[in-house]
DNA sequence: CCAGTTCTTGACCGCCCAGTCAAGTGACCG
DNA sequence: CGGTCACTTGACTGGGCGGTCAAGAACTGG
């Protein structure tokens, strides 16, 4: 499954071909079919463990964490460091959202993700210290952010994961406008 | 090519093939390669015109306002609207990012397009109204944002364009902080 | 009305694909 | 030691692909 992620990132899903795949590793056909139904299922399988993998280091990264402002900075540089770590299957992650075929896993995954910065957000709008937005909006938004900011960033230009995650949480939390 | 448009983006680039394309348009395979030199090409061409039409979209948008705050909120609603109306085009460029074959031509488009949000972000910081940020940062985070929203709240959920944008237009002014 | 050019056709080519399966291979057990 | 069976192989199949091209059709200008 490592072998097949490197290459799905690199050339794509469509042109590798699991003939390409068996041979990299040095086994035969037949031993992919043992194990997986079809090229699609290996595909799928490499994105659930992209996405648990994902969860349980933003979940680590939260834990002992009580403040929700806090919790949704940490969060945010999870996913960047995660994605810094993960340039593969992160890149898998952008494809699937680009094919029919794999839309649903890939939303499934990302709404729960997404629904435990809602949690952070409500809290926080609760103490008053997030303006009163749909949360949901907001959450998409830091999504966004982070997701864009890493690809070009860190994966186009190379730049230290840690200094565009400053960026990122700077940008999330106050904006363009010349604060206070 | 607005029948490749729709093809493409409905089933993806590589699922499609040149033989459904004249089929669907009743034509033969021939007239198919006297107009382009290949499939991969015809790609290209779809995505440069509309790189071209979003940027000429938020060109005309931005126009007769002088004051550069108000310009990237104008540029932000356009590239929004222009994602709404055009769906195909808009799920094209987001695949040719995870293709290795396109993303140069496809980083070409999108560097003009964020030079332009730069150069109102280094005028609004120059007038002391933006955090003195990173603009070309700036502008990605917020080209990250817009981008995110129109496929979520947009595509997937139906949600009204203008709506969307009011509310990409404050996170990136605002950010999440409840504010003064 | 013809000659020449532009445009169009679809059968065809060589290639490679996802997936199958008959034929092993060798570890383990009685 | 023979038998079983979990596992592995790679040649093979049927099909679809991107792209070519000989054979015209349709339209020109003379």
């Amino acid at each position: 499954m490592a072998y097949a992620t490197e290459r799905f990132a690199e050339q794509g899903y469509h042109p590798t071909s699991v003939s390409e795949i068996v041979a990299g590793l040095g086994v035969g056909k037949g031993v992919f079919y043992w194990y997986f139904d079809s090229k699609e299922q290996l595909f799928l399988e490499i994105l659930k463990e992209a996405q648990t993998d994902l969860r349980r280091r933003q979940q680590q990264a939260i834990a002992d964490e009580e403040d929700p402002v806090r919790r949704i900075e940490l969060g945010i540089r999870a996913s960047m460091a995660w994605s810094e770590a993960h340039r593969d299957h992160n890149k898998l992650i952008q494809f699937a959202a680009t094919e029919a075929a794999f839309g649903g896993a890939l939303r499934r995954g990302q709404d729960i993700a997404v629904a435990d910065v809602v949690k952070h957000v409500k809290e926080a709008i609760a103490e008053g210290r997030v303006r009163d937005t749909d949360p949901d909006l907001l959450a998409h938004a830091m999504v966004g952010v982070a997701g864009y900011l890493t690809r070009v960033f860190i994966y186009e230009r190379g730049e230290p994961a840690e200094e565009t995650a400053d960026a990122a949480v700077a940008f999330c939390l106050h904006g363009l406008l010349a604060g206070v």
